[in-house]
DNA sequence: TATTGTTATACTCTATAACTATA
DNA sequence: TATAGTTATAGAGTATAACAATA
């Protein structure tokens, strides 16, 4: 258990966070440019529609590294353009169920195209098929890994854990 | 030329986006817990530590993705904090050279070993050594590739180039 | 009593444009 | 004329805490 990190590992963690701020700068100007998106909205309506269903403001804060406040503005501001609709769940009146309207559905297919076309350009040209397949691998694992076990702080974002985190 | 990503291109795409953003927010929140930074400005005291030597705001603007007046802000914030200082270089009177101070450095040493140890816990305990490797190659050819083909816009973000760009 | 979601609020980050001064 | 950096400002994103309604 030393507190250092290995060479490549410092290599590959300051080149994951440098590649992936390049790429986030990128994607989130062509969103916004094109479609007027910030990504968290992106990532929603994406969401809706790969889901082909409603699904809960939970639903859509799971995946999303948000909170709940945050994901209302967000959703508040798509609904104001008419992207999305919500209303009441019929099965647990507490919940809200959020729709993707066929406006929020153009305006996806609006977007996608250029996303598309950074994402390729920036990053998957300099990869070849089998680093695609390696990449995909890998951060599949991760995230299995880091959605198991939370941060050492154990501070929920989203639930209640029933323990009182003392602040 | 499609204009889709094939389903391992998505998965890679989606899976490090989502991998990064948890990994930041952890991150963010450690940095900000133990030692009151935000992640640019541990960038920016990392770099300087790294380079041991004072740097123009213009070099730490390199390899930073930010806007000018971002970056004098958060040099500015720094600064107040005492863990900067910046004087006129000597070379080019229009330059501002920046310097960590002692105290920049030990609130450095008080950050890192909690930094590694978030990093570790969630990015690298899902990695072997062979993935580690793999994955640095492939960010430091991003990397490459990346700043060497500026995206579509070709909108300069720091520079100059003399062409007008009309919006 | 716990959970879903919203509201009100405040703070941080980031960018744009206008500006100063040096080259 | 171009570059380095700052300032003023404005907008977007995000979180916290308090709240209402339902389970």
């Amino acid at each position: 258990m030393t507190d250092v990190l290995n060479p490549a590992q410092l290599r590959a963690y300051f080149g994951l966070m440098e590649v992936v701020s390049l790429l986030q700068y990128a994607v989130r100007e062509q969103l916004h440019a094109e479609g007027g998106l910030s990504y968290v909205q992106f990532e929603i309506l994406a969401k809706l529609a790969h889901t082909d269903q409603p699904l809960t403001m939970t639903d859509l804060a799971d995946g999303v590294v948000y909170s709940r406040s945050g994901l209302t503005h967000q959703a508040g501001l798509l609904q104001k353009q008419g992207l999305i609709t919500r209303s009441a769940s019929p099965d647990d009146q507490r919940a809200t169920v959020v729709h993707i309207t066929e406006e929020g559905r153009a305006r996806l297919d609006t977007v996608l195209p250029g996303h598309i076309q950074v994402v390729r350009e920036l990053l998957f040209d300099s990869l070849d098929e089998r680093d695609v397949r390696t990449l995909g691998d890998m951060m599949g694992n991760a995230r299995d890994h880091m959605r198991s076990r939370p941060p050492r702080s154990a501070a929920p974002r989203n639930r209640h854990t029933g323990t009182a985190v003392e602040k």
